[in-house]
RNA sequence: CGGGAUGUAGCGCAGUUGGUAGCGCACUACGUUCGGGACGUAGGGGUCGUCCGUUCGAGUCGGAUCAUCCCGACCA
């Protein structure tokens, strides 16, 4: 029988729009660049969120939740930041529907245009720092240290699953602090925050740095990066922090008394992580099998499939198939009995693991009188027979070496496809093939623009944890000297 | 918003010089199977994107329109 999934070498695209839909995890909906989450998906999802929230709460973070509707006005007040997603908002200009005076179902009514029309959030600063105004007086209000979950529209030309859809779901937290160096210090918390949930819980070997000023966020002085790799060799931001300045609170009027009884305008941070984490999950760490889940993250960890021929047997097998799960799950670990009688093992085999799951346990009749059974990993698709005895030890431990295993993996492929690059000539050629050239550059947003419109490359990050290469030299394109390398990728 | 393509069953597709609708998968029933995606038999399901035109006759030809996808520009 064929495979479902289409090769990851002949057609990465193919490939991952194929997983998305065929492991369940989302598809398209029948609204123009929007996406169905489906309930594998969100599982997934979930975790992530639970991960992330709890890791935001132990840096001192709390949950908050502010309009989906900002008003039109809002966005005029900081320029830059207007200047960045107006051209893909979506706007509310009517409050009601009527029947149609043709009797064509329904239609717009002229009648309930709002005097002042709503623009859906596509990130949510000016509604946050409208609010904030009110909330900061004093020295004694700061900082203020909250996130929000929330789901945002960015009416975009091209979507792709997960990647870019017009709706998506993501956390923002957005800050403000008394100094300059708290803010600043919030933005590495927090990206440094993000690189430890992609490394520990994504197994994503992730670059810490930060954005050259031509791909810096709307309205921030600095923006910090987590740069992820895929297995086609382009470069997926992952997750960024934003050090605002003091832009938004001069905009939107905020200010605090400091202890000297003076009025100063308060420093700012913004930060988030999406959806597109999910499909930086599945692009990291595929095969042409399907999907391969990090333990940490898989909403089912052990699936086990029986093996039977008559109705004794099953039910045998199954009997001893809970007992492991009793075990297991007495460890916190998520089993699935897949007691489906209609479906052949085979069957089942490929499909658990187009679907990702960590270790698969295969019982039958053969097992059944040697109390033994059959372990088989994902992430290697090698399998082992072991006594049943003593097997739930073994796969807790198994699942911390799958998790280890797919981030050394998934390093290893980033870690080949990284090198150095002193030539122009050499990085067109390189950069079609895929993967992270670390080179020098002047600093200079010309250059970089002119290297992006010659072969699409940008800079991904100026990188700030590894990578990090100070050394003087000249900038491959513009031969002006440079202080040290940047990473130059195609990006998602 | 530029360039290209495609709309036929739930999904993927075929349909010749115009003659009245087909294949694979999926689905339903029964039987045999079950240690890596089973097989047989019998079924159900489509006003061929929409509108207009040419014609005795249109899935097929012409025009319009809508939608979707791909490649660019924009982006988490």
């Amino acid at each position: 029988m064929a495979k479902e999934v289409t090769s990851r070498f002949e057609n990465y695209s193919q490939w991952y729009n194929d997983l998305v839909v065929k492991a369940d995890l989302a598809e398209q909906s029948p609204v123009r660049g929007c996406m169905v989450i489906k309930p594998y998906g969100y599982a997934i999802w979930e975790k992530m969120h639970d991960v992330l929230d709890k890791m935001f709460k132990e840096t001192g973070h709390v949950n908050a939740y502010f309009p989906l509707f900002i008003p039109k006005s809002f966005f005029s007040r900081e320029a830059e930041h207007v200047a960045g997603f107006a051209k893909e908002c979506a706007v509310v200009t009517h409050h009601r529907l009527m029947n149609d005076p043709d009797g064509n179902g329904v239609v717009v009514d002229p009648e309930a245009k709002l005097e002042e029309e709503l623009v859906v959030r596509p990130t949510s600063e000016t509604i946050i720092w409208s609010t904030y105004k009110n909330w900061i007086t004093s020295w004694r209000d700061l900082p203020i240290l909250c996130n929000q979950w929330a789901n945002v529209v960015r009416w975009e030309m091209r979507t792709r699953l997960f990647l870019r859809t017009a709706e998506f779901l993501w956390q923002e937290g957005h800050t403000a602090h008394a100094t300059a160096a708290e803010a600043m210090k919030e933005t590495e918390t927090m990206v440094n925050v993000y690189a430890k949930f992609a490394r520990e819980t994504m197994a994503l070997p992730v670059i810490i740095g930060h954005k050259s000023p031509n791909e810096r966020f709307a309205g921030a002085l600095d923006t910090m990066t987590i740069e992820a790799m895929m297995q086609d060799g382009k470069a997926l931001q992952a997750g960024t922090s934003h050090f605002l300045g003091q832009n938004f609170a001069k905009s939107f009027d905020v200010m605090y008394t400091n202890k000297e009884g003076k009025q100063e305008y308060v420093w700012a941070t913004s930060w988030g992580v999406s959806t597109r984490l999910m499909g930086a999950l599945i692009m990291a760490h595929g095969d042409d099998n399907g999907l391969v889940l990090p333990p940490a993250l898989a909403p089912i960890q052990i699936v086990m499939v029986p093996i039977f021929k008559t109705e004794e047997e099953h039910q045998a097998i199954l009997d001893r198939m809970y007992e492991i799960k009793k075990n297991l799950e007495a460890m916190g670990h998520s089993v699935k009995v897949d007691d489906r009688d209609t479906l052949r093992p085979g069957f089942k085999f490929a499909e658990w693991e187009l679907k990702g799951v960590p270790v698969r346990i295969a019982m039958g009749g053969r097992d059944l009188a040697n109390g033994t059974c059959e372990v088989a990993r994902r992430d290697t698709l090698t399998k082992e027979t072991m006594p049943v005895e003593g097997v739930a030890e073994k796969i807790h431990g198994l699942l911390d070496d799958i998790q280890t295993n797919i981030y050394n993996k998934a390093l290893k492929f980033r870690d080949e496809h990284v090198q150095k690059c002193d030539n122009w000539e050499e990085f067109k050629e390189k950069i079609k093939e895929g993967g992270f050239l670390l080179c020098h550059w002047d600093g200079t947003a010309e250059t970089e623009q002119k290297i992006k419109d010659e072969t699409k490359a940008t800079i991904r990050c100026i990188p700030a944890d590894s990578f990090v290469c100070e050394e003087e030299g000249v900038d491959i394109y513009s031969g002006k000297p440079s202080k040290g390398r940047v990473v130059f990728a195609i990006s998602y």
